[in-house]
DNA sequence: CAAAACTGCCTTTTT
DNA sequence: GGCAGTTTTG
């Protein structure tokens, strides 16, 4: 903390509402920050406010939903408060849960040293427990079983409670399974994403001493992004809140977009009834947008019923009228987005890096990546695959998280067979079994079958012991706190690079793969070099949490090369100067599965459009195609119901699609030119 | 056990 | 139209 310094110098450059927002302290305080209203600052300067006012430092903890912005709001608190805040407890929701559950896990059934697994892992083990109990014919979806205990789980609904409500089948399949489910991953000592805000609830609720811990020590509590706050987060938080009731979330009902990952809006909104007294502060001057933006913004949201009234105002000037262009089809949308894109480089001196094109779904990004490369334009996808999504850095952590714990059979089982060893799906499934009846470990099973002749082939037998050799070197290796040495070792004795070879025959994909996993492997070494003293799991647990993030953190807007293409999701609590929101049609926007799914889904769609439009600085185009190729079929398309409802507003000038002239290679060149000299200051 | 043929889908995705 | 996941075939 700095001292000597007066708890009001922070509240310079703040408006009434920020300092309010700031200097209310005491009791449950509800902040409906507006997209733009400086909501950051206000956390960031709350923080730091309570330490000058004496709070002590680990009386405080924060709470965010992405690493991103607890990276960056450490970083802030920092800068404002000095090195001294550096222990207020300032992290994920996720992480938030794990430190607990690693601390308690001996509370509940659980040891420490647990594995974190991902949707892939999940699905997995699905897939065996359905096979178990419905047999190799059954046609139940195992995504769908997933999805629907992960739903039960944030609902904070355990295996019993389904299996009493389970009325037709399909309930009864789905209670069977999240039984089976819950207790296989107990007996391998391993959690789910939802287990690491579950089991935390379920420790805290069922050991009173625990709760009344953790609720001595956080005094003071501050949740961001609250909108976004599913049911277990919420039960999580309620168990935190102390006597004192210093409980202080921000957040926008209007930007809630994470419906279908269990978020509820009625949690904001009825947080005064939650907590009764609570002030609301609501932070309405937007630093960001020009007034024909927000105009529009305010528009588009007012036909939302279920929300916190309120209207952004501008601070900055009238600025440009929002434009919406219908063009004939997909390509001429295409081209007017491109064209005008090359305008505002061209013509305006605009950095490339100050636009974004804003897309509904993923697969909408192909058409502009494919005329962007062919015109040469430099530009960012945001999204996409995720490094942890790549098939070899799935196997590299499915080997070291086997290794890290014996009894984690769901990543042995991914790597039994890779590279090809001869233990095939007939094989696996004995040793399963084989498990399965001695009550022992998948890896336990193997080395029993590499031992005794008990059906399997001499060949086999060579493989099954090669396997457990390897992994029995590894485990001596990690007690031996030998982090990257196992780490590189077991992956050279399993020989896992002929698989990668093996997967793929062009010479440069090889070669870009193996590199991957080189990558990861460096950094073990250095995670090893920079954490001395800590597990080999924190280092796997580290990897775990922050797997949404792809290789490049891609929402660092500074490092973005050229203009950026994203989607409309991840482009919350982002801005750009220029904006084009493309594809404004029915069954994009709002997507036809929302629409089908009901009104609450359609005003989820609508916040999303309100999210868009509340992006942009300066200028903002939306587009829509009259027809438009959709899976191979060209279809007709009409304009988003959303654009219906403003377009007497005022608020929108629709604009003819000029079909004029393609850019000629001369513009492509002079666009390089140009591009070439502000990247070389 | 692995390659070839075939089917069915086709939203978003902080951890 | 394209991909991933599955079934069929050698």
């Amino acid at each position: 903390m700095k001292t000597g310094e007066r708890p009001d110098s922070l509240l310079a450059g703040l408006n009434a509402a920020q300092r309010q927002a700031v200097t209310t302290t005491e009791g449950p305080l509800l902040v409906l920050a507006g997209a733009g209203t400086g909501k950051t600052r206000v956390i960031t300067h709350r923080v730091a406010y309570l330490l000058r006012m004496g709070v002590p430092t680990e009386a405080i903890a924060a709470v965010t939903f992405t690493n991103k912005a607890a990276r960056e709001m450490r970083e802030r608190v920092v800068a404002l408060a000095g090195r001294g805040s550096k222990g207020i407890t300032l992290s994920t929701f996720h992480s938030l849960g794990v430190r607990l559950l690693r601390a308690e896990a001996a509370a509940i059934g659980y040891r420490p040293g647990f594995n974190i697994y991902d949707t892939a892992d999940q699905l997995s083990l699905i897939k065996t427990i359905l096979l178990d109990i419905r047999g190799a014919t059954t046609s139940l979806d195992p995504k769908a079983v997933l999805a629907s205990i992960s739903r039960a789980k944030n609902r904070f609904q355990l295996p019993e409670d389904l299996i009493e409500e389970a009325s037709d089948d399909w309930e009864h399949v789905v209670a069977r399974c999240y039984d089976r489910y819950q207790s296989d991953l107990r007996n391998m000592n391993c959690v789910d994403f939802d287990d690491l805000l579950l089991l935390p609830v379920l420790c805290l609720e069922k050991h009173a001493e625990i709760g009344a811990k953790y609720r001595r020590r956080f005094r003071y509590l501050l949740v961001d992004e609250y909108q976004d706050t599913n049911g277990v987060q919420y039960r999580f938080l309620r168990l935190l809140v102390g006597p004192e009731r210093n409980l202080c979330v921000v957040g926008d009902d209007d930007q809630s977009i994470y419906g279908f990952r269990g978020a509820e809006v009625d949690k904001i909104l009825r947080f005064e009834r939650d907590f009764p007294g609570t002030t609301v502060v609501k932070l309405e001057d937007n630093y960001r947008s020009t007034a024909s933006i927000l105009n529009l913004a305010n528009s588009v949201i007012e036909s939302n019923v279920t929300r916190h009234k309120k209207r952004l105002r501008s601070t900055q000037g009238q600025g440009e009228v929002v434009l919406w262009i219908t063009t004939p089809d997909g390509a001429a949308e295409v081209d007017h987005v491109i064209r005008q894109v090359l305008n505002l480089i061209e013509r305006e001196r605009v950095p490339s890096n100050s636009i974004a094109i804003l897309i509904r779904a993923a697969a909408q990004a192909r058409p502009f990546e494919e005329k962007l490369r062919l015109r040469r334009i430099p530009y960012t996808l945001i999204g996409g695959q995720s490094y942890f999504d790549r098939k070899e850095i799935r196997d590299v952590l499915a080997y070291w998280m086997a290794a890290a714990n014996p009894r984690d059979d769901v990543s042995l089982l991914r790597i039994l067979n890779v590279p090809r060893r001869g233990i095939g799906t007939a094989t696996a499934r004995k040793l399963d079994e084989l498990a399965r009846e001695s009550r022992i470990s998948l890896l336990e099973a193997v080395s029993l079958a590499a031992g005794a002749s008990g059906g399997f082939s001499p060949a086999l037998r060579t493989a099954l012991s090669h396997v457990s050799d390897l992994f029995g070197r590894a485990q001596q290796l990690l007690e031996a706190r030998q982090f990257s040495r196992a780490a590189r070792q077991l992956l050279e004795e399993a020989h896992y690079r002929e698989a990668v070879d093996e997967l793929y025959q062009e010479p440069t994909a090889r070669q870009a793969r193996w590199n991957a996993v080189e990558d990861l492997l460096r950094a073990v070494t250095e995670w090893e070099r920079e954490n001395p003293g800590a597990e080999f799991a924190d280092f796997l647990e580290a990897l775990a949490l922050t797997k949404g993030e792809t290789a490049d953190d891609t929402r660092n807007e500074k490092k973005h090369h050229g203009l950026t293409i994203l989607t409309l999701h991840s482009a919350k609590g982002l801005e750009f100067p220029h904006v084009f929101l493309v594809g404004v049609e029915e069954d994009t926007l709002p997507h036809r599965k929302s629409v089908e799914e009901g009104d609450a889904a359609v005003e989820e769609e609508r916040r999303l459009l309100y999210v868009g439009v509340t992006r942009a600085r300066e200028t903002l185009t939306l587009t829509q195609a009259e027809t438009r190729t959709l899976y191979g079929q060209p279809r007709a398309r009409l304009p988003s119901r959303f654009l219906l409802e403003v377009e007497q507003s005022g608020h929108l000038r629709r604009a003819a699609y000029d079909p004029g002239e393609e850019a000629t290679e001369n513009d492509v060149q002079e666009f390089l030119e140009l591009y070439r000299r502000m990247r070389e200051p």
